[in-house]
DNA sequence: CGCCCACTTGACCACGATCAATACCGGTGG
DNA sequence: CCACCGGTATTGATCGTGGTCAAGTGGGCG
């Protein structure tokens, strides 16, 4: 994990000018419409730049852990993270993949409960709970964004909780693949770039690399999906994907 | 579904008095402490008093449905419900038990997509979205307030996931009970009362109707509860069920 | 070239779903 | 008060999906 450039919040005071010179203005960032800041207006934007930096995390890396605090909040800029809580008895649930655009960070608790770790390289926009707050009594609609930010995860999740619950093998790594490209129109609409594992999805979908194995098979058999590498999925056939999906 | 007090924001300004005689104050609110509105001060929950009126619902009343959209936010003051979402295929996933002090509503959809229903004759507190945002500007505590509600519950969401996709179903249903438990020390603390049905708690941790019964069934051979009628369970054992689910 | 790790495929087994029968409980009416 | 009825819960028997264990394949990187 490397910061490119570490920064507390009490030496911030001094150095906002340079942090200003420093930063991409967030006027420019590209996730910024679908991110927490989206209602801010550019004069506004401004003022968050200033307390903002940037964060570049390599493959593996991880960005915090499950018992530790952290002062600060983060969106993703690019890449990916997988976030997730590992169960005594040695399994592990992956309860999302933090996407750019999406917002990380402790909500009330004292300690985070999960562990979030980067798929592969990884920029996000840091910055310290504190200096975050005091922006938030000016700027009312940063919090509106947050909070927006977090009925959209809620909603995200508690689908996902169905997708659990009430659906097979097929169906739960049908509507994974659908889920990542309709959050994602990374480039040409039916090639899917996959930066996680096989594993990872299986810790995602509630399965077992082997039957995650065995789903992707079947969907390649059925001709719903071609697989060039492992990471390469296109989707041959959308409309029956989302049908087997449901 | 019986309204105490109809209202229509429109009518709101002239009628603020009389609402504010009729309505219980906020302050002497017993869910409060661990509602949304906990952060005011006792002159700013007066403020909040004005825009709110009291709900009630029978058994089998529906708050709100699928796909429709609705202008009112609720806190659960007394009873509970099931928030759930119908599949297709018949299917249902029930994604929560709101009890009281948890918040119900929309969050930025235009349109609600779960249904909530109550399990018992429950009461709510209800505020129209366009007054609590009015509100909102002047008391920034209540957006921070149903922040933390909103981080909460996607915690308990995100928490709830690990269950469904990695526990067998003995330890789902322990695990349930445990978690209505501590969410709800309802005077003595080994006691438990359902409101809900075997078909509901089925839906809730993902699994049948039978497989439900028959899990209570062992935990009860195995004197970890004690089944007195189907709406009662005594924890006889809290910690070997704790140990149980893990 | 060879090693390592991720992925794939196969064979078998167990847990929970399904189908079916019975028991129980609450409410209603005679 | 009891008899009846409908919905809910329990228990049993069988089947199928997906987990487990094991072997084999392939790709990336030193």
């Amino acid at each position: 994990m490397t910061t490119t450039r570490p920064q507390s919040s009490e030496f911030l005071a001094q150095r906002e000018n340079e942090q200003f010179m420093l930063s991409e203005p967030c006027a420019s960032c590209h996730v910024q419409p679908w991110s927490a800041c989206a209602l801010l207006t550019p004069e506004r934007l401004d003022r968050l730049a200033c307390i903002t930096t940037k964060l570049r995390l390599s493959k593996h890396d991880i960005l915090f852990e499950t018992g530790t605090s952290d002062d600060h909040i983060y969106t993703v800029i690019s890449g990916a993270l997988k976030l997730y809580q590992n169960l005594p008895n040695g399994q592990r649930q992956i309860v999302g993949f933090p996407y750019p655009g999406d917002f990380l960070g402790l909500g009330t608790q004292p300690k985070h409960d999960f562990t979030a770790e980067a798929l592969t390289e990884t920029t996000l926009c840091q910055s310290s709970r504190h200096d975050f707050a005091r922006l938030q009594t000016d700027l009312p609609e940063l919090e509106h964004g947050l909070l927006q930010k977090a009925f959209e995860t809620l909603f995200s999740v508690r689908t996902h909780m169905t997708q659990l619950g009430r659906r097979n093998a097929l169906q739960r790594v049908a509507s994974f693949l659908l889920q990542l490209v309709q959050r994602h129109d990374q480039g040409s609409r039916w090639i899917l770039r996959l930066p996680m594992t096989r594993a990872d999805i299986a810790d995602y979908t509630g399965l077992t690399v082997e039957t995650v194995s065995r789903s992707f098979s079947t969907l390649r058999q059925r001709k719903l999906i071609g697989v060039d590498t492992v990471g390469n999925i296109h989707l041959l056939s959308p409309e029956r994907l989302r049908a087997l999906a449901g």
